[in-house]
RNA sequence: UGGGCCGUCGCCAAGCGGUAAGGCACCGGAUUUUGAUUCCGGCAUUCCUAGGUUCAAAUCCUAGCGGCCCAGCCA
């Protein structure tokens, strides 16, 4: 399914852009941005601005969304943070064209009009220590109080902040600051910082530079320059609103365009944490394997899961875009996987706890190919070849000596189909002489049941197996939600988000049965197990001949106990 | 008595003055060589609360209540 044909959402932001439209504003354009700053890898929650962002621009003939890095940090971004955003951003299945760029491009620009600001009596050279500068801010009841050094001349200000540029001062000793209103009841509009002084390297401009413009200078002016006109961002932006505005309104003779701001909730979703810094976290305290272990959120981490591209599109189309606070339930993601796969993952049998059953009526050198379908309603995904011989395996628990009510797999004396086979009758089990624990079942195959029910009477259970004697063996990894509770990063849940880490969310399993097939199955291919779920060869450790799989997501199962 | 924003089913979410869409989850039931899928059916006399306006309110007004965000030279 292409990214064009997936069904258009509508919501309250796509309202306003038609209506911007139908009044002719910004004369018909629409263009979006998505602007990450390089210093972590994407997320789920980034899908979600991704497919807003670049899904909007695809509804319109003439729509655009750049990717731009938001680099105004560099003590914090890398370059590597850089690439792998690019690649999630086109695995995801978006494409910014030649519209890729980041807001140290603008660098230059953005040193001119800071002294526009200043000629015009806007900005000031702040010589207040960082401290400093947060006691005069005053609180969220109280207004702060004017910088002593706010009414600075403007010739001296510009020598100041030339001289910033040059180098003549150490880190931290000044800053650029614009002038607005220390009372403001808007704590972003008490002469809020724009540029600061910090000897770093820039993963773009190298040495350039010792002066960087913070996000709020930054991020309006890039907008315009790009000619964004709607700059859609999350809700902790809102304060940052009127900044924006008044950031575009001083310098409207230099700039052609006032984008238009609009924020949208974020996503929460229940059973893992969306910070950067929690994820961060994660991955340097090795609570898990790295930024793509598969049961982060992460954007490689859902790809190494198995979660694909148009799974996670879709996902983002159904939660919504509103500003309501939301925290999504899990199931409606793995849903979204399962509807996916459903129709497009060819089946397999796997035994992930085998038990050997031995057919006692079939000769010891029976080998029996049999033509099996890889999809029961998809004929296009062809056939494969299985072995059937007299060993094979079948889940343990798909044998209960004393079987709960409305069991429908295999007991003592019961019959039972085998997945694309024969329908087998238990004769006896065979246990272990000294711990009595159940080694096999030894059972009678009726070879009448080939593709057609038995005479005169029913059979209910189905069944997976797969050859004792024919099979490869592979390694499982099995994985389950990474916290305990729905909202680890809650306060309220008492203690840290850690102490609520799941210690079975993963089970690694050696050496399983699986058909020999498999044994050629491609990294990222994702197959269903049949009655287990879907699984996918994990990209990074499966090797040729010898793939290792990931449960991406369990089949639906209302069968529980 | 700082500012901004938000409150419609367990979770998302339509609705924008004319008498509560849809998806997920859940519960039935049918079909089924995956207890899967598919299919049918059920699932808010009620929209945070209380008043008010109106023939008519989730939608308008007023007053409350609850939740989220903001005091980086982070984004």
């Amino acid at each position: 399914m292409s990214v064009n044909a997936e069904k258009k959402p509508t919501d309250f932001i796509r309202t306003i852009i038609e209506q911007d439209l139908a009044r002719n504003l910004n004369d018909g354009r629409v263009v979006t941005r998505f602007p990450p700053e390089p210093n972590g890898t994407l997320h789920i929650g980034h899908a979600k601005s991704i497919c807003l962002n670049f899904g909007v621009a695809l509804q319109y003939p003439n729509g655009r969304c750049h990717l731009r890095f938001d680099d105004t940090n560099p003590e914090k971004e890398e370059i590597a943070y850089v690439q792998s955003i690019q690649e999630d951003v086109r695995w995801l299945g978006f494409d910014w064209g030649t519209n890729l760029f980041y807001a140290s491009d603008y660098f230059e620009r953005l040193y001119e009009l800071a002294e526009v600001l200043i000629q015009k009596g806007l900005a000031y050279v702040c010589s207040l220590t960082a401290e400093e500068m947060r006691d005069y801010r005053g609180t969220l009841t109280q207004p702060g109080r004017e910088s002593p050094y706010r009414n600075r001349g403007v010739t001296e200000n510009l020598e100041m902040f030339r001289a910033m540029r040059a180098g003549r001062y150490p880190d931290g000793a000044h800053t650029l600051r614009a002038k607005i209103d220390m009372s403001s009841p808007n704590i972003n509009m008490r002469d809020p910082t724009l540029y600061r002084i910090r000897r770093a390297h820039h993963h773009q401009t190298g040495d350039r530079w010792c002066i960087y413009p913070t996000y709020d200078y930054t991020h309006c002016i890039s907008d315009a320059l790009e000619g964004i006109t709607h700059s859609l961002c999350t809700l902790e932006f809102e304060d940052h609103r009127p900044l924006y505005d008044w950031i575009l309104d001083q310098l409207q003779g230099e700039l052609s365009c006032h984008p238009q701001q609009i924020e949208f909730s974020r996503l929460e979703l229940e059973f893992t944490v969306m910070s950067k810094r929690m994820l961060t976290t994660l991955v340097t305290g090795h609570h898990v394997s790295g930024w793509d272990d598969p049961r982060l959120p992460t954007i490689s981490g859902l790809r190494r899961r198995g979660y694909t591209p148009a799974s996670i599109r879709n996902f983002c189309r159904l939660i919504g875009i509103t500003k309501a606070p939301n925290y999504v339930e899990m199931a409606l993601l793995e849903n979204c996987l399962r509807e996916d796969l459903e129709l497009n993952a060819p089946r397999a049998m796997a035994v992930l706890d085998p038990l050997r059953v031995i057919l006692d009526n079939l000769p010891e050198d029976h080998l029996e190919e049999l033509v099996v379908a890889n999809h029961p309603q998809n004929d296009a995904l062809g056939t494969r070849k299985i072995p059937l011989t007299r060993e094979l395996f079948i889940e343990r628990d798909d044998f209960a000596e004393h079987p709960p009510k409305g069991f429908k797999r295999l007991v003592p004396g019961g019959e039972v189909r085998l997945r694309n086979a024969y329908v087998i009758r238990c004769q006896e089990v065979i246990r272990n002489p000294q711990t009595r624990a159940i080694e096999a079942l030894r059972c009678l195959v009726d070879l009448e049941t080939m593709n057609k029910a038995p005479e005169g009477r029913k059979v209910k259970g189905v069944i997976h197996w797969v050859s004792a004697q024919r099979h490869c063996k592979v390694q499982v990894r099995l994985y389950d939600r990474l916290f305990t509770i729905p909202q680890p990063a809650d306060p309220k849940a008492g203690g840290s988000f850690l102490d609520h880490l799941n210690p079975d969310s993963l089970r690694i399993l050696e050496d399983r049965p699986v058909e020999e097939s498999l044994a050629r199955a491609q990294p990222e291919q994702q197959v269903q197990f049949e009655r287990l779920g879907y699984f996918c060869p994990d990209r990074r450790d499966s090797k040729p001949g010898q793939p290792v799989f990931n449960r991406s997501v369990s089949l639906r199962d209302s069968w529980k106990k």
